[in-house]
DNA sequence: ATAGATGCAAAGGGTTTGCACTTGA
DNA sequence: TCAAGTGCAAACCCTTTGCATCTAT
């Protein structure tokens, strides 16, 4: 399958409109509706990871990374994946919240970009 | 305006639809197109707070609060303001990256719900 | 009388769905 | 032949916008 390319090709996360496109280099006549609907069977299977980003929209990644958050580079507009994670859990909530999960979202220019601005 | 009235009444984030159903409480015809001109207006001013929320959509809060982020409660599904941060900023980007802000996201049960649960 | 705010309905973007068609076992 | 996958278009949800109406100065 096409999309399962594409995503190999490609270790950033993805949107829909990425997928798409890059899906059409491979097989010319891909489909919106095909892509939405491969994107959340794979999901759902567990291979692909769907993301909600609070700046970029809906994005999808490989699944199996471990623990990391997303870095939004302003300049590229990319999303980049850091692995690791260096939220204090012990004090990011007060007593009497049950923690369970978070996602933390960076912001700035990533190591690409910056290197070029100089 | 109703809709600031909204706010001053409710102290956690709000979406469209809570600011809609409440402000209805205090002007019976509240239109839709409104409270979303409204909501932007406001946003533009500095008064409120625009927020999109992973799992909760967008949401609305009153500006002035400091660095704070969100908490969502699995249970009432809610979001909840909890002042300070826990990201250690030093360690949340590797070398070469320029981190400007960040966002957490924080999934659990609060404090309310965690002792209904007894 | 006039500028601004509102209601309503239409339009827009992103996503899903119904249905007919194609494909491969 | 049949089940699964696809394309297309319509439908759907959330949000914005055009336009006529209302309101308050």
């Amino acid at each position: 399958m096409a999309i399962e390319q594409v995503f190999n090709q490609h270790k950033r996360p993805l949107g829909v409109n990425e997928v798409l496109e890059f899906g059409r280099a491979i097989v010319e006549k891909l489909n919106q509706a095909t892509v939405y609907r491969n994107l959340n069977n794979l999901t759902e299977e567990g291979w692909l990871n769907k993301i909600v980003h609070p700046t970029l929209g809906t994005l999808y990644e490989r699944t199996g990374k471990g623990h990391h958050h997303l870095f939004h580079c302003r300049k590229c507009n990319r999303a980049y994946d850091l692995p690791g994670c260096a939220l204090n859990e012990k004090e990011a909530a007060p007593d009497g919240f049950l923690l369970e999960d978070h996602e933390i979202y960076l912001y700035g220019v990533c190591r690409s970009c910056h290197n070029k601005s100089h």
